[in-house]
DNA sequence: CGATAAGTTGAGAGTACTCAACCACGGTGG
DNA sequence: CCACCGTGGTTGAGTACTCTCAACTTATCG
């Protein structure tokens, strides 16, 4: 679990003894195909999932089928921290890509938290970062346009890539189908087109298939009105 | 404090030494007049607010001015429990009305989670129950039409109310405007104003200028989409 | 009783959706 | 090796939900 005390070495420093609470606590790794369910809207699951390698996406419908993806979840990220405390999942987890994951005994996890406060307070802190992107995500799709809100994903995306350590910020791949994109914005995915397209357009960015290119920071950061301070990142 | 012990008793009991820390947080009370600003958006509060009376709202605004309410804070709700860990805001919180709140020391609160963890659990258990709403929120605001969207409100309104024990959820004070109520469902006071309408022609509410009986819960429920297991009540 | 804020209504505009057809890429099997 | 197939991407046309703007009404307060 080195991943995970790299993960939680910020913003206060781990002591030696939050590391070996950290290698001590119950976990098993699992392997993930693409689209495989970790977490069923209703279930109780009882361990937590911290992300190795790949990205999942939570999401949960509405009555008439619809979906809306809640979050997008990259390497480092716990996908399920709410679970440690919410015995009854509201929403689901999927496996966007293969994923390595950690799944972490949620008892064990909190008793770790509370057995060492640095510890607490990163998983702590975890769960407010994690709020603050909900909170950016409500307004983003209540109060931008399509054209905004989809290059606002994308600043996003590129931006907590780059802070996980996966690369640039301006040229990265982005595992995501249009349909899957409609759904994180509160769109259709031939919305989604549209606005990828008129962004292309504009010379702000190019795309194949899967991957973006950002061609002008500035000018992307400008039409998605994005600001990364929500991100909280140091 | 003792409407913060009452809070923090549930899920897990607190001891008697939980009321004694809870008793010496240092804390100061304030009266809030409507409109008034408890936290702005970049600040760095020291406290963290706990609202004793009266309703807050926690919005923030987007580059063309344009404003989205991201939660609706009652009566012994924490309105900026996120301050605790994060050193920055990310969004205002505004009196609705006029409010009574205890501000608490920010660190003290932190040592308290830490030194008792049925404080600490209650807390932390309080931003994640925050965090589902925001999702549903999401949800709601991405794939409802404003009828619905609308509907929702209502009923997550009346069922919070009634739990924090301010009366029936079928008959409540809403004290928000129109323009207010389309900020925090992503539509114009316009539109706000004929879901309302609406829903008053379909039956399923009655309304005076700030408060609203419902006719037909099971049918505004039906019409909101609602399922209040997102809210994590016990 | 006037002033002001909030609510209501109508008409027209625009963003985003729906439906449907067509295209492009990747994978698979003959 | 290449044709086929399926998923996902692209485009157009028509529709509909929501917005904008503006006027008018109603409530509240000094």
């Amino acid at each position: 679990m080195t991943a995970l005390a790299r993960r939680l070495d910020t913003p206060d420093r781990l002591e030696p003894a939050d590391d070996t609470i950290l290698a001590a606590l119950p976990h098993i790794r699992r392997e993930l195909e693409p689209g495989q369910y970790l977490v069923r809207d209703q279930g109780h699951p009882k361990y937590c999932c911290f992300l190795l390698s790949g990205f999942t996406i939570r999401h949960k419908f509405v009555g008439d089928g619809a979906r809306q993806i809640v979050a997008i979840n990259l390497p480092g990220d716990f996908v399920d921290l709410q679970h440690v405390l919410l015995e009854t999942a509201d929403h689901n987890v999927e496996a966007l890509t293969a994923c390595s994951v950690a799944l972490i005994d949620a008892a064990a996890l909190v008793d770790g938290a509370f057995a060492s406060p640095a510890i607490g307070k990163a998983l702590w802190r975890h769960s407010l970062v994690e709020a603050s992107i909900f909170r950016e995500w409500m307004a983003n799709i209540g109060r931008r346009d399509g054209r905004a809100r989809t290059a606002h994903l994308l600043c996003e995306v590129g931006v907590r890539r780059e802070t996980a350590g996966l690369g640039a910020r301006a040229q990265f791949e982005l595992p995501m189908t249009q349909e899957q994109l409609g759904d994180a914005l509160g769109l259709t995915a031939v919305h989604v087109n549209r606005s990828l397209r008129g962004l292309e357009a504009e010379g702000l960015i190019a795309r194949t298939r899967r991957s973006v290119t950002v061609l002008d920071w500035n000018g992307l950061a400008a039409a998605a009105d994005f600001d990364p301070a929500y991100l909280h990142h140091r």
